[in-house]
DNA sequence: CACAATTCAGTTGTGCACAACTCAGTTGAG
DNA sequence: CTCAACTGAGTTGTGCACAACTGAATTGTG
């Protein structure tokens, strides 16, 4: 095609800055999180953890991976610790003695409320309209699930 | 205002979607460039201090750092695992001791004609197009700016 | 029923992110 | 000129991401 060479050049440029953008705003994310999250004495990660528990209690160790693509890997670990944080608690299934169920605390349960108010800080933090934090979400969504179906 | 009640419930939905798609996208690209970069034998972070030297070579490590947001907690081990690949070298720098210089070897610069087709790969991966892109930078770009200045 | 394949949680090892710190070198105020 | 403040690189310790693995429980097939 004639445009090639010039969409070609457009996407190098382009690639490295969505690379560094990507990672940057991922940080930065993080960062505010960190910041927001001190209080509760949680990470964003056993954040998110909390959230899927607090949509719905009980889940299996699976399920929660499921849900937010995390292996056991890096479950197990983050597990334990909100355990020992006093925030939830494991045991084995009786149906399906492989399977890990957790579920909250009355502290976890409790972390609910004064987490209340975090999401609309972070929405406002971003700067972003609704209408942009939506294009950003879809935008989001859509190259995770294709970059998830690239075979290269 | 008369609209909050609903414009809070969109945003918590909308909080919780988002902290859960960039999450998720930054993981994504992270996988891709991961499968992408094993032949070159990079990690993601060490092919952005890699394109960074590839445009500005002789760098010190604060300027790296500066440009990346990195900090030497995470460059330092990084670039000692990149002089052991044998891609760069550290040294004083001669005006102020302080500094070290990091210099690409010539296996270093070698690098750059491997790499010239991940970009290119990477766009097509995203499933989106140019306009798509230049979207997606920019709102990344903007959220990132306005979380940093953002003081909870 | 028996056993091979699968599933699930957990462990190990490597690398990144970041806070808090150390230490050497540099700079600036008095 | 001197010494306190600052700067730059590096280290340490904690936590997450992920690949590769282990081992126990379950399932499916012969």
């Amino acid at each position: 095609m004639t445009t090639d060479t010039r969409a070609a050049g457009d996407l190098l440029r382009l690639d490295r800055q969505i690379c560094f953008s990507l990672h940057a705003a991922s940080r930065a994310f993080n960062g505010v999180y960190r910041t927001v999250l001190a209080d509760l004495g949680l990470t964003y990660p056993q954040y998110l953890v909390m959230l899927t528990l607090w949509e719905d209690d009980g889940l299996p160790v699976k399920e929660i991976g499921d849900r937010l693509r995390l292996d056991s890997g890096t479950l197990s670990p983050l597990l334990k610790r909100l355990e020992t944080a006093g925030y939830i608690t494991r045991r084995r299934s009786e149906h399906d003695e492989r399977s890990v169920v957790i579920t909250l605390t009355m502290a976890g349960d409790d972390l609910r409320a004064e987490a209340a108010g975090i999401p609309l800080r972070m929405a406002k933090a971003t700067g972003l309209t609704l209408d942009e934090l939506q294009t950003l979400r879809t935008l989001l969504t859509t190259v995770t699930e294709n970059l998830d179906e690239a075979d290269l």
